[in-house]
DNA sequence: CCTATTTCTGACAACGTTGTCCACTCCATT
DNA sequence: AATGGAGTGGACAACGTTGTCAGAAATAGG
């Protein structure tokens, strides 16, 4: 009687109809649970049964709904990632970092492209929670990061990197990116610059404030003024960068002439400032944020302030785990060193 | 009674225990189905009914737990990307594109880097199939995906990119690689070369094979003889790539002499190439197979067989979303067209 | 004022797995 | 022969949601 509500499936597989254990015990012609001991390899099963349930579940092509294992078991072994853009040489590396943790501990990732919007991170991150991920790594790109505190507090593990949490107390992995940008113009004040245009990304983002108190923390400590119009923050789209770059580089509406050096505060920058130099007639210096691939090619080759993106990924993903075994500690911060990587074009006097 | 079953936790949040449906129902004073509709905007509930779910929806925090929702409607609303390498700059905005398209279907990426192997390909896929995934985007491994096959047929919808399926029909999403290099061949002989090497990926790979066969067809349409040296298929590690390199230039065992120019089989052995050639006293001629970052800023700017990987994903990820919303054709195979780009390195006469 | 219809609401049974718990078999002890 | 204890196997109830269906309330029509 029962029978009729659902059409039978229990030898013939079926077109989007997927066996159950219920199917293969009915095949083997054992209970349900001594299937899923089989099938989870739990002792307590003779070697005979083994082989029957076994042959039932080739027979049938039956491979076990992880979907229901992980609502019975509250666990579902994925931890989401969300970046501002996958395909960004420096997250790119960061992401497949996490991966390997998470891989390491036989999670998977889920991962979304923020693109830098606040709103987009917000979303990504609440259908994360909704699906249950046990953990999250975020870059974050909103400046309101309270919409996580009920998910925290129920229990998701949460680690920030690159960029801490705004508003709220949380676990990041940073890089010391004042410090990095201050060593990277000394760098170039050492070499004679006095005129500096710094380059970088959305003052929102903490990363582009910290770079810039860097610059201006470097200028000062060697007595040397900053224009206005040597500091340029926006959006990493190549046309403004260039836009910016071409105007400091011809002095417009400075105060004591063109820049003579730039540092510029994230590979994108970087990759358009390069553009932008080997189009001019004199040589300009440059210090970039992140180190990148055939930076030692070019002429010159780039002078860096190199992150380590792939570390920045690991640490995080570790911190996150280690949450998840359960240690209750206070949320930490982690930052990393820069390393200033001296190529060429940071090594240019003035005016050459 | 059933109350000493579980512990209360009708009102008050605590660590780890997320209110459920059915707390929001009994806070509210309605049924469990009631609360439902409000959570999924489903007609038929009067305003001030669905005001009171709403508070007690916000006062709970009640987030809707998507691994109950995926069990019960059987779709997952994900799909699967399995890929060698996520920090790869060929495949990362290849991934990136699949995202996008995910995302216009309101699905999520769930992905894993296979690293080149067969078994651990085999595993991701599986595991995402275990979860479920609506479908799968895959950039193969392994050799033979024949224990892809159940699960295709139970309804996973799955999609090849870059490279086919083995010893399956299915969906796949290429790139003309036979022509990209018989076309890349061509440009360096029409530039005098005779004596030409091409350095590739794993002869297994399916593009490595096709780009040898255009590397091969280009030089048997000119008449000219391949020595067996001037060939090398391998990993695409550095080490492996420069050995390979250096032992071509310098001609050793090669039966004409040394070669003049060089064909790479992908981005990762241009690089390397790119970094012998710097290295060089006499000018080798160069066409790399894939475009990336920086190839017109080199000195000489970098001739490429462009592919475009955006375009394959978001193909693969349009394709994927078709056959999900049910076309039942007869497997697909899209070829997309590659495009040469003469910067400089490829037009480099032999012996310059 | 009563019935017929429409709206709204809630009980209940799935979905496919795992944890708990009890029953049974078989053998070695008393 | 009765008892105890492993070692197996299976019934049943969760997990939190959604679909079905029927009942209750509200409205309209006579």
């Amino acid at each position: 009687m029962a029978d009729t509500a659902r059409p039978a499936r229990t030898s013939q597989r079926r077109y989007g109809l997927r066996p159950t254990m219920k199917d293969v015990a009915a095949r083997a012609g054992v209970g349900l649970k001594t299937v899923s001991r089989v099938v989870n390899g739990e002792p307590g099963v003779t070697p005979d049964t083994e082989r029957r349930v076994q042959e039932a579940i080739t027979a049938l092509g039956f491979r076990r709904n992880d979907s229901a294992r992980i609502l019975r078991k509250g666990r579902t072994a994925s931890i989401g990632l969300v970046l501002e853009d996958l395909a960004d040489p420096f997250y790119a590396p960061l992401s497949r970092a996490v991966e390997e943790v998470a891989r390491a501990h036989g999670a998977l990732l889920i991962n979304g492209s923020s693109a830098e919007d606040g709103e987009r991170e917000r979303e990504l991150v609440l259908a994360l929670c909704a699906r249950r991920v046990d953990g999250l790594v975020i870059i974050p790109a909103g400046d309101d990061h309270r919409y996580l505190e009920p998910e925290i507090s129920a229990g998701i593990a949460t680690v920030f990197v690159d960029r801490p949490a705004a508003r709220i107390e949380a676990d990041a992995v940073l890089s010391d990116s004042f410090t990095g940008a201050r060593e990277g113009v000394a760098h170039l004040i050492a070499h004679g610059h006095r005129r500096i245009g710094f380059i970088g990304d959305l003052p929102r983002i903490h990363t582009a404030a910290e770079r810039l108190r860097g610059y201006r923390a470097a200028m000062e400590e060697a007595g040397l003024p900053v224009d206005g119009s040597w500091v340029a923050l926006g959006p990493t789209d190549p046309a403004r960068v260039r836009a910016d770059a071409e105007r400091m580089l011809a002095g417009r509406g400075s105060a004591g002439g063109p820049v003579t050096a730039l540092l510029t505060g994230n590979n994108r920058v970087t990759v358009t400032a390069v553009r932008v130099l080997a189009g001019l007639e004199r040589r300009v210096a440059l210090v970039g944020f992140d180190d990148f691939e055939l930076a030692d090619l070019l002429t010159p080759p780039v002078t860096v302030i190199a992150q380590e993106p792939a570390l920045l990924g690991r640490r995080a993903g570790e911190l996150l785990f280690r949450r998840l075994e359960g240690a209750g500690e206070a949320p930490r911060r982690v930052v990393l060193p820069t390393r200033l990587i001296p190529r060429g074009s940071g090594e240019i006097p003035p005016y050459s």
